[in-house]
DNA sequence: TTTAGCACTCTCCGGGCGAGAGTGCTAACG
DNA sequence: CGTTAGCACTCTCGCCCGGAGAGTGCTAAA
């Protein structure tokens, strides 16, 4: 009965009366017997009427219950299945653009909006230094990280340096920097270098600055993918309504808190639920995704509280376990 | 007089009427006199009414001539132009990060939309190869192009390879391929390296797959900043319009074109002028930055039709120049 | 040539009204 | 005692109407 309403109300995005119930779905009892029910069903606060005469809603409280009936078994139906799965065999290329390819995939599948928190690496481990000669006085500092991610500044060069000379200092400087966590910089690495010639300060000087601050930078970011699906939805045809969400959605902090919060596994959070008033009328299905077991990352669909939880939910935990077993494959964990 | 009007209806965004001319803008007449003014520029198509009983409202031709009238000496305020030129200072790091820079100053600076080209490499050389191992199994192969663009990929090794043996490869690599131009890549260079060892061959394969398609993925590539900006626009309050304007904001294709139309210099495209009916209530105003005197790539803002012309063009003028000091001055041209 | 005055037109806004949808209650039915 | 048909009631939504307000164009005077 409360499914009937919620599956009618998430299909139109209207109150749904009890001669629909009747003639939609037939239970074999008239309209006046389900009348009595939803009146039931209201006392117990799943249902709610916006005014007297019209259809009733799901409110919050009847989402949650049955939202936790489908939470255990979410599958998604093998056609699609089958088409993600292409999809991250296509694109293996680094973790960067794996964490977008889900969010888009994510996105384009269920038509919400997606956002993807990047793994983040415990302690980022400087992996590989190299300093690649561009152009007159010019060379572009390439970091790799132990986790696979890629980072890159342009240095000046000392006036004369050549190219045989720069390979060295690379190498120099690879050697240091190789295995140590790029927070602890600034102590220990530094003096092993300055051992080198005088002439190469002002060069080390930058290159250990951009080092330093890449771990802040890098840490943590987060990926949004079709906001714009937000527009479609008919409860947010009011700008009014939607611009303050889609201004929350714009601040990092509030997304990387946002999807910090609960367990492991499956987690949805239902409109009134949620701490920002500017989302009393989304819901919020979150996941981790996993490197090697370990938590890595997190990731979410954001949807109107009628949301197809089914299809989200569903469509959400195959893409993290994709994705999970991809980044593992590739990370070698 | 048409510069009165056009100005105050950028301003309100409301039709402008003869007394509201006659008050503000203390021109010595009164209102019967800007009225039979009016009515001469109405006649001459600068304005028009968007009926009977309401104010006029320019139309592009009137905006045509305006915005002909202060083409040749767009120049900003110093304290922006100061501000501007500290954070380009602050945050020199790739050519990459500096074009999303210039969107995110642009958008944020102007409150449109801005449109930037990433800086096309005539032909994209390959300047730097590395393979730097990552764990069990995968490595990283980094590529460096001349213009100072970076690319990377996870490869798999064959079963066995050891660090310095990597490093071997990589060096063969490198000296195989540097300088050589990406699009040319399957003819020329992949002999030269057969030669190595056959264990090697998943290897190159897989990389070489890479490095080819790297010219094309690369190209081009379009960032936008700042569409949200758009739903604040009051003639943009109806959704109805504003959807296909952000569906066609993007498809990548149609921007691409969109700023590969016109000459050098501050261009300006006004409403009806578009090719695109979507783009019908919006205006573009277009310039070129350059690398070493050379044209490098295409910068835009995007805003309504009645978007101040006067800030936009000074913004994006001064911007642009900045960028392309900058970028000439990185990639040592 | 400019200006004051005035009639005219058109939009916008609020109230009133009827149609439609859905409910809750009551009474009958198996 | 649960179910159902019937009916009065309520509330929203869309529509029309009329008055207020804004702005125009025209005319006649300065």
């Amino acid at each position: 009965m409360l499914q009937a309403i919620i599956e009618d109300y998430i299909a139109t995005a209207e109150p749904v009366g009890s001669r629909t119930i009747a003639r939609k779905y037939n239970l074999g009892v008239s309209s006046a017997t389900i009348r009595n029910e939803m009146s039931d069903l209201e006392e117990l606060g799943y249902i709610e009427q916006p005014h007297t005469s019209a259809g009733r809603v799901p409110s919050d409280k009847g989402y949650r219950l049955y939202v936790d009936t489908l939470i255990d078994h979410p599958s998604l139906d093998e056609a699609r299945a089958a088409w993600i799965r292409r999809e991250y065999r296509a694109r293996v290329r680094h973790t960067h653009s794996l964490v977008q390819l889900t969010g888009r995939l994510l996105a384009e599948l269920t038509s919400y909006t997606s956002i993807v928190l990047a793994p983040q690496e415990q302690a980022r481990v400087c992996r590989h230094v190299d300093l690649v000669p561009l152009g007159s006085g010019t060379a572009m500092l390439v970091l790799v990280t132990a986790g696979g991610s890629l980072e890159s500044s342009l240095v000046e060069l000392p006036a004369g340096v050549g190219d045989e000379e720069l390979r060295d200092i690379a190498q120099l400087l690879d050697q240091e920097l190789s295995g140590i966590a790029l927070g602890q910089l600034a102590r220990g690495a530094l003096r092993g270098i300055e051992l080198g010639l005088n002439r190469y300060q002002e060069l080390l000087r930058q290159s250990l600055g951009f080092l330093e601050r890449v771990p802040e930078e890098g840490a943590d970011k987060v990926f949004l993918c079709g906001t714009k699906h937000i527009l479609g939805q008919p409860e947010f045809q009011d700008l009014h309504k939607v611009r303050p969400l889609l201004a929350l959605l714009e601040q990092e902090a509030i997304m990387q808190d946002l999807l910090t919060s609960p367990g492991t596994g499956l987690s949805v959070t239902i409109g009134g639920e949620h701490k920002h008033a500017e989302m009393q009328d989304c819901s919020l299905v979150t996941a981790t995704y996993r490197v090697g077991g370990r938590p890595a990352g997190r990731i979410a669909l954001l949807g109107p509280r009628r949301m197809n939880y089914v299809e989200a939910m569903a469509t959400l935990n195959f893409v993290t376990s994709q994705l999970s077993e991809v980044l593992s494959k590739l990370l070698g964990k």
